[in-house]
DNA sequence: TAGTTGACCGGAA
DNA sequence: ATTCCGGCCAACT
């Protein structure tokens, strides 16, 4: 019986339940999806993403900048995150 | 099926 | 602090 989940329905489900007010890296989605060395697959999935129930702009680069978000660009990314109250 | 691209990352220059 | 490079993986052509 096992639920046979893809690596990209993984990611949107890790990336669905990050709380507000927090972030993750791409590292650290990929690396709890099962596959840490996929960060940038997990850029390329989050890119892909249009689904407001997926937070996307809650998931940031290693180094703490931000890359893309394909939801009003990173200028908007960085408002909403700050709006959450998180530090940047 | 094979080759290219990109919202990554860590190390090196 | 910034730029560059190789490796990794899903999506796309």
């Amino acid at each position: 019986m096992g639920m046979n989940k893809t690596f990209t329905q993984k990611v949107q489900d890790i990336v669905r339940k990050i709380p507000r007010g927090k972030t993750m890296t791409y590292k650290q989605v990929a690396t709890k999806a099962g596959s840490p060395h996929a960060a940038r697959a997990v850029g390329t999935i989050m890119s892909h993403n249009f689904d407001p129930s997926i937070p996307c702009h809650r998931v940031i680069g290693s180094d703490g900048k931000m890359h893309g978000y394909n939801r009003g660009g990173v200028g908007a990314k960085r408002t909403k995150l700050l709006e959450e109250g998180v530090k940047l």
